[in-house]
DNA sequence: AATGAATGAGGCTTCATTCAT
DNA sequence: GATGAATGAAGCCTCATTCAT
């Protein structure tokens, strides 16, 4: 009998060697070797957990998105006050890439890149920034409409809040990723909740 | 010296061609040939002009870049007003956008993907996105730390809501492009311009 | 201005030089860079013309049948006796093959090897041996048919005879592929031609 | 000494399930875990009885020719008469390929595409079709012989005859592989004998 | 003895760049 | 200056074979 082997937990090594490449050197720029490499495999035994380099960007575009979706729905859950959950929002984001280093933000920028082109792309059935971003879009707007019917928040125009707080969470990010010493994450999300909810609320 | 304004206009037009190329396709998927053909000549010219890719991707951002910078200048020197200084830069962007349908837009992804990565390439010093988003948020940051000794704002901490206003820009620039169905650039820069505002804006 | 370069004739250049060493090797043994060698150029030169192997393999599937037919076209035509139609197709079948050295044969062997195999291959639409031999054995019914209502020939089972005759001469030439030493082609293809003749001519 | 039965026995399983993949998918096609499968066991496993896929190639063509062989004799034994030893040795051959399907017929193509090529291959050695075929052909040749010294036949070129005869043969088995449908093996057989019987029997 | 996980040599193909015309 | 034909480095992937269990 051959050497027993967890094939879900070697996938979900070769996996995250993957996301760790691709978040230093790009999607692109990685190539099978790097992640194998990395792994502390041969470059053949990748294929024997993966069909092809896509099938790896993609895995990675559900780890990051499931993963963030989990932490969002968590933060969410914890309270029925609007503006707690908002609160809740945007320090899950900020925390989350202050502990991950923003590994999986800098692979998103690729994601970003790619996903962002041609719609005829066959990746795009996998990596639909589109569906991702409005099913957030659309929790956010919920928040602030419950808030809004509860008198809590102004009258504002939900949708184009809520496009404005995930823009403003990504940018957010963008920016420290460029620059960490420059940008205190802890504080912009204070301020960014500050401001917008001094914005909005009901005084 | 008939030559001289010919080759610079030449260069110029194989720049635009391989922008409007790479906004379509992304820099990695964008060949040299797919330039030369927008541009309509042939492939062997392009290096009469440029020595590399990665040349005329340094250019690329530096037309981008320059571009952006010299609107934002227009934008902000037109008064001397805090409070319609922001106002006009969070137009001048939107508008920039929705006039270039974003094209360029489309590229920065690609400069992000890159000039995120290792420190240590050479490019870095060509798409320093470190350097132009410093200058960029310390150019808001002036206008705000204006405000406040104008006692037009609340007396925010001006560094993380200056990173936060690129941010939110360059989030919604994002979102915009990837869905410019479910977006309405104009009525979400309005709306981030009356929340921001009325969050900072002493009453 | 650049060089002038006659595609069609490097194209073919190609062709005979992938034709010479599928002979020699093998379709499958044959690398693309054999090829290049044999063409005297780089590997990378040959996509310039062929956008793949499998591409090269069916034009030389053309090549050789495409050659055959018109032969055989020419054979037949020269007379209206069945008599001599059987025979000039017997001769120009073995001289053509003393003539090319049974190079193409060689690679017909390949032919059968892949065509002969599972009809869902794509290749299938291009090496369609059963189509090719089909219209050949159909040309040889034909003769004999005519044979037969002249009262050259005795009353045989045509479609069973012509199927013998393409067979026999396509195993002689596998014979004489395998040994060029111990077999005399001519000296074969008249004994073939006398004993089938006196088999099945009237009296 | 009960493993040693077991032995030879699995060795003959894995050489039938060899051939039955390759007749199938062709020998290059094939690969090593298709034969395991087919067999119904390890990869691995395969290697405790062959050393290579090339073994198993060599050992199949033994296989083949062996059998073949076997059955000639028997077909050639069961008389004197050179006539029927040529009905016979048509016959058996017909019926071999019936009985199974022309399976190992569609081997055969790989052993002459591969055989056919340059003799200082190493499996030259192994796939040797000059040295079957020479038996085969002298086989023949002396029940010609014996024919024509018993006044049964013409006076004919025995050696080029025998050829045309293995030639016929072998290729009427091409047609047939090519396509079944459109041939009656059958048939075709009895019209060979007629034919060629006719053509050189003496009336 | 049996197995299948691991491996890397090797093949096909792409494309930035060179260069002869 | 302009061109596109030529090129080979480099990358993805396959699969025969090895080997630890």
């Amino acid at each position: 009998m051959p050497k027993k082997v967890d094939k879900k937990a070697k996938k979900l090594e070769i996996l995250h060697a993957a996301a760790k490449v691709f978040a230093e050197k790009g999607v692109v720029k990685t190539k099978m070797v790097d992640i194998a490499t990395e792994a502390g495999i041969g470059k053949g035994t990748i294929y024997e957990y993966y069909r092809s380099k896509e099938e790896i960007f993609a895995d990675t575009f559900r780890l990051i998105f499931d993963n963030m979706e989990q932490q969002l729905a968590e933060a969410i859950g914890k309270t029925d006050d609007p503006l707690e959950k908002l609160k809740n929002l945007i320090q899950v984001t900020a925390i989350e890439f202050l502990e991950h280093s923003g590994d999986l933000a800098r692979i998103m920028m690729d994601f970003w890149a790619e996903g962002v082109r041609s719609k005829n792309d066959e990746l795009l059935n996998i990596i639909n920034l589109e569906l991702v971003y409005s099913e957030y879009k659309l929790l956010i707007a919920d928040i602030l409409h419950d808030g809004i019917k509860t008198g809590v928040f102004k009258n504002v125009d939900v949708h184009s809040l809520a496009a404005i707080l995930v823009g403003a969470l990504d940018g957010a990010m963008l920016q420290w990723i460029i620059n960490k010493d420059t940008i205190d994450l802890k504080k912009v999300s204070e301020v960014l909740l500050d401001t917008l909810l001094n914005g909005i609320k009901v005084k």
